[in-house]
DNA sequence: CGGTTGATGTCACTTGGTGTCATGATCGTA
DNA sequence: TACGATCATGACACCAAGTGACATCAACCG
């Protein structure tokens, strides 16, 4: 028999994925989250930084996916045809798990420092795509431009999948937008 | 003869940014900030909803000054172009406080938290663009991503114009950063 | 079998942030 | 002039986030 209960920081997600959604963030105490994983509040702040980082453990592995596949890119792409790959990618990993992410979006929206963690997110996946476009030979700011616009594109669209009536495929919404941005930035 | 000292949020101000600045954001406490300026932790909470707002409390009168350069911008202007004159009013704007500005931003720079706040003051921004987009006739996604990538623009150039060493004016680094989203996102 | 390791608990503490009431100067008005 | 309302601030108690230090105890290892 077992000390523990396995996967701790597993529970201590789903509790908070649970509370947060039922009470709101801010009515929710990491007291209660761990004790309703088990645990206790010590042990939360031993797997999560802070009361908000239990909702962005995964940004690091779309991270690393965003640069994989910005690397994986033909030579011959452009950046921006590089980074609309790696949006691509990222689109069918997300369209897998809608349901949840929609969850977790509703959650963030409600909340004014979940918005804020989630902005620096995704400020820090735009550097990391950057640099993964310089590893590719693209200088700044054309790089760093080429991410944040991507990521921007990305954002838009992402918005617009999980809160629309119609049901349109998040790669189609990314495209789209992508087109949009093409077209408002023409000369 | 007053009860009171003049312009108690200027002080609280004034003593935030000196504070920061020698110790850092991280090592300042609220009550020390409240003592610099003659006052008490609880006044400093009736002037700044937080601890980070205190370095924030001109974004709403830069909100401003986009939203009236956007809805000024001649009826003939293409959203972008539209976005445009508000960023070079913006860089006038900041032109004249250079200093205070860099000095700002370095504290900035060194706080992930201070981070987080700048980053939602950027997209709250970002989003007052977008509406004044819409006054002037432009649709979404159109208006948003219009906006999006004009802020972006903005905060490429303004980190660039902090921290160079070459000092050329920001009004400059704007247009080279838009000619250069221009360039990435040719078709 | 005894020592070490590693996840967890316990406890005390600092700090950000808030609710509530007290204080006392200032201002309008009779 | 006097008096009551108003308003900025202080005083105080309190809660919750987050941290450091140390204890506990099953599992593992030689």
């Amino acid at each position: 028999m077992a000390r523990w209960q396995p996967d701790a920081r597993g529970r201590l997600q789903q509790a908070a994925l649970t509370l947060y959604g039922e009470r709101g963030y801010e009515n929710t105490t990491v007291a209660e989250i761990a004790e309703h994983a088990g645990l206790t509040k010590r042990t939360f702040f031993r797997y999560f930084a802070d009361k908000r980082e239990v909702l962005f453990f995964g940004s690091q592995a779309l991270e690393e996916l965003f640069v994989t596949e910005v690397g994986a890119a033909p030579e011959s792409a452009t950046p921006l045809d590089a980074v609309a790959a790696a949006l691509d990618a990222a689109a069918a990993m997300f369209e897998q798990r809608r349901e949840s992410a929609a969850r977790r979006q509703q959650i963030i929206a409600a909340n004014r420092e979940l918005q804020e963690r989630e902005l620096i997110k995704l400020a820090s996946l735009a550097g990391a795509v950057a640099q993964a476009l310089r590893l590719r030979g693209a200088e700044d700011p054309a790089a760093i431009l080429t991410a944040e616009a991507g990521i921007t594109v990305f954002r838009v669209a992402f918005e617009r999948w999980v809160d629309q009536a119609n049901r349109q495929p998040l790669q189609r919404l990314i495209r789209e937008s992508l087109d949009e941005l093409r077209a408002v930035t023409a000369a």
